[in-house]
DNA sequence: TTGTTTATGCAACAGAGTTGCAAATGTAAG
DNA sequence: CTTACATTTGCAACTCTGTTGCATAAACAA
């Protein structure tokens, strides 16, 4: 599907801006941190990227995930996650030599058993090493 | 064992800072943040708890965690680490209620089968959910 | 095309973290 | 117990990330 038809289905006006946004985020799965995206976007506000990716959290057109140093990036969900409700709990894996984070949605996440008390809704987990391009 | 001398057995100077810091977050065994340790120590700067902070965790005696909010926590190591080597790679509980960071040490960390060209060498999961004090 | 709603850009701000440097403190030796 | 050296601390200044208010520009339905 394209990105403003996308966009339209989320109930969001179809800007340049957030087409842009969308169009970057397609191709290739990876989270995106906000200095990456921002030199492929062109003129555009640092301020819009940021609302424009919070509104895309919001419908569940993106997922927001922070990596093992701290920073934050997005990636396209791929679970039909809708306003409000991500379903989307996916394995990351963060490369320590491109820093690449990559959405591993095609690996099972293991259950924990956690002590009397805690009650898990649940868990992000983020694999770190050498991805295959720097391996 | 006193906070002075495990801080001395690393190699570094014990100075009423450092032990301090060491005593705070000795008994509970939670990841705590920057903004809950300041209130905490006194006339102690904020740029001095950075540095005390960074350096306990390159000595072993304390680990970093990001929670699920990107806040940076540290917590004692227990499982002799030492300089520029962790041992420590245990599950955290993070609950959504009261914030607390849990470190989980007894329960088993589950090993990823990854798709070929990717090598792990360690991962980080957060579990979120109400921690027995908010169940 | 017009009018209303929403998004954008800009300015200003707050919080987290880093670095350089002078003054204070810790430590080991005399 | 003093002294001298090495390290740590506090402060100022700065960068990077993220948020908010407000006037203008763009989207879109009538
Ligand atoms: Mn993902
Ligand atoms: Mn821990
Ligand atoms: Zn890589
Ligand atoms: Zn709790």
């Amino acid at each position: 599907m394209n990105a403003a038809q996308e966009i339209k289905d989320k109930g969001l006006k179809v800007t340049t801006a957030r087409v842009k946004v969308l169009d970057i985020l397609q191709p290739d799965g990876l989270a995106l941190s906000h200095m990456e995206l921002e030199p492929m976007l062109g003129k555009i506000d640092r301020i819009t990227l940021y609302r424009i990716l919070n509104d895309f959290e919001e419908v569940g057109l993106v997922h927001k995930v922070i990596d093992i140093d701290g920073v934050t990036r997005f990636a396209l969900c791929k679970h039909n996650c809708t306003t409000h409700h991500h379903n989307d709990n996916h394995l990351h894996f963060n490369c320590t030599a491109c820093h690449k984070m990559y959405c591993m949605d095609n690996l099972p996440v293991t259950a924990v058993n956690l002590p009397k008390g805690f009650k898990a809704t649940g868990q992000s987990t983020i694999i770190y090493g050498l991805c295959s391009g720097c391996n």
